[in-house]
DNA sequence: ATAATATGAAAAAAATTTTGATAATTGAAA
DNA sequence: TTTCAATTATCAAAATTTTTTTCATATTAT
């Protein structure tokens, strides 16, 4: 069960808010305008926060700024007035902001989206690099035109890193469980793969097994 | 200009990097193995920290564990082996690592992705959240499928709200200056988004003008 | 030597975008 | 207010573009 921290300003979050959050499975902690008693490196045992900022004050710039540093997602929660010194706090990690009067489903979907995504899922093979977050593959600082498949294969390729891939196991991953495919699919994919990412003594043949990427010298 | 800072832990980073670095218009300032001198508060007018962790050491995870609570991407340089730990609190934000030996491409290309990387370009409308990092829209906290002209067509909308934005303008900014198109296609488009986002009442047409978004009430 | 893989072009399939025919709506003029 | 011409909405079909698969042949490996 996911934990999340709601730190009151001034005035308190409704109940309603609470009680739907507790509905969908959050467990509901709430500090009440005691911004002195914050303990900054306890808030690591939430997994969001959520910062009910009433009234815009100087100092709340302050705690947000300690809490943003801690590195937890913070979603602050603004009365009506979007403060541009506030944004550019929460641009400093996996946070966002909501703004009053906002929908209890729209705050349920933003803490979702935070705690979800995982900002940080990239990999690197020599000179590529794969943002598997937007899901796009550089080689030499450029951006590589690669199609679903080959972006699959390739992602489980290099997931696999000296790991013999048999040719069922690619099949069955990339392509699904119950497809049949003639046999120069998975072929082709392995070549366009070693064209397009210069590849071609990297990607290792198996004769009648599969297929691997090694590990880089 | 942008600002890097490199902060070295034992050996020097090559003569050869830093030049490559300024001549692509980086500012390069460096801090030598004096880990006790460093201001963390300071550390938030570099726009990105290169650690040179040339040998590794108990201390260096220390160094980089308030580093990173700082919240300005760093990219971590090692000799070699890959430590776990480094690599959990680099997960603690926009950060990054690179083992030697690399390529001075390489390198620029990740501090160009740290800095590049708005990952906060979120937009919101009614019930609609759009992530425009990952370019995916959602509707009541599930996704909605929408096909790139319809995403583009959106996405100027959404910035726009409340201004008409003319048909010219629509076709030059989605679909290209030069184009020339039959009469149906801009508004069929509207049509779907009206479809697939419920957006029958927000979105206004303007008889002969074009169209435009109405301010969420 | 034989079977398997590589290669490149062609075919097929899938997805997306545009268009055309018709219906509904709008707005200006009578 | 009604009417009519023009514009937009709607939906399905056509066209286009993109992606994926397959086939024929060459190459390579066992």
């Amino acid at each position: 069960m996911k934990k999340i921290l709601i730190i009151e300003s001034k005035k308190n979050i409704s109940k309603q808010i609470v009680d739907f959050l507790q509905e969908n499975n959050y467990e509901i902690h709430i500090i009440y305008n005691e911004f002195e008693k914050i303990n900054y490196t306890e808030l690591n045992s939430y997994d969001i926060i959520l910062l009910n900022l009433e009234v815009f004050q100087e100092k709340d710039i302050e705690i947000l700024n300690k809490i943003v540093k801690e590195g937890i997602p913070v979603i602050v929660i603004l009365d009506k007035v979007i403060d541009d010194n506030i944004i550019k706090i929460l641009k400093n990690g996996n946070n966002d902001y909501i703004v009053k009067p906002f929908k209890k489903t729209d705050l349920l979907t933003r803490i979702n989206l935070r705690l979800k995504q995982d900002f940080y899922e990239m990999y690197q093979y020599k000179n590529i690099i794969i943002d598997a977050t937007k899901k796009i593959v550089y080689k030499d600082n450029k951006k590589v035109g690669l199609r679903l498949k080959e972006y699959q294969l390739f992602l489980l390729l290099i997931k696999n890193v000296d790991n013999i891939l048999s040719k069922r196991e690619i099949l069955s991953k990339v392509w699904g469980i119950n497809v049949e495919l003639k046999t120069r699919t998975i072929d082709y994919h392995i070549q366009q793969l070693r064209k397009k990412l210069d590849l071609k003594n990297d990607i290792i043949t198996i004769s009648k097994i599969g297929y691997y990427l090694r590990k880089e010298k």
